[in-house]
DNA sequence: TTCACATATCGAGATTTATCAATATGTTTG
DNA sequence: CAAACATATTGATAAATCTCGATATGTGAA
């Protein structure tokens, strides 16, 4: 972890709905419902999902998990035609114990 | 600490500037010369060695201190004319908790 | 009380971000 | 292959942030 890298992350946790995707994805069965093909939330929640619990556009919250991705706050996963999301402890760790 | 103070807290770590200064004050005696008249970094560090130290205008460090002291990441102490900042590391773990 | 210095606030222009609708790209299924 | 669905990218506009110089305020010293 370097400044650079850190103050990519805090962009990202300077918007709402970008810091409440990471809250979310925290306990992904308590907050979303179900995959239909995909049985448990190992790899997260597909963007659908997360779209739709937003209340954003499709192409504002695919942008936001992208650029989230990129810095290190997510783990994208493609299973057939969805992409699903979760949390990467480990960057998130990183950043806590930089700041710290 | 809730979403809305958490993102307020992302938006100060947003900014290479600010997020420095936090690194900065960690360890003042590192990064800052000796006060003239406090002999100590007790109560931390004076806007003004901050100010030259980050190479921006004073009005500019100015508003990003009382930022970060209004969403609880600085303590500001008054000593004569001269205000001095510390981080406050009770917030900095209410946030990093929140964050995992 | 006046001067000098430390810090805060204001007003403004340049840059970045938020957010959308429209469109493109992938991927499965009929 | 064509249709349908999931996600990504583009282009645009409004809003927010960055950053400064100028100015105001607060405080100790002469």
């Amino acid at each position: 972890m370097n400044l650079k890298k850190a103050t990519e992350i805090g962009k990202c946790l300077s918007n709402q709905t970008r810091f409440q995707v990471l809250e979310w994805l925290k306990e992904p069965e308590k907050h979303f419902p179900p995959h239909e093909t995909l049985k448990h939330f190992n790899d997260g929640v597909c963007v659908t999902y997360i779209q739709e619990k937003s209340g954003l556009s499709q192409s504002t919250i695919s942008t936001y998990l992208t650029n989230m991705e990129k810095c290190g706050l997510l783990i994208s996963t493609r299973h057939g035609k969805w992409s699903y999301l979760k949390r990467n402890e480990k960057t998130i760790k990183q950043f806590t114990d930089f700041l710290t």
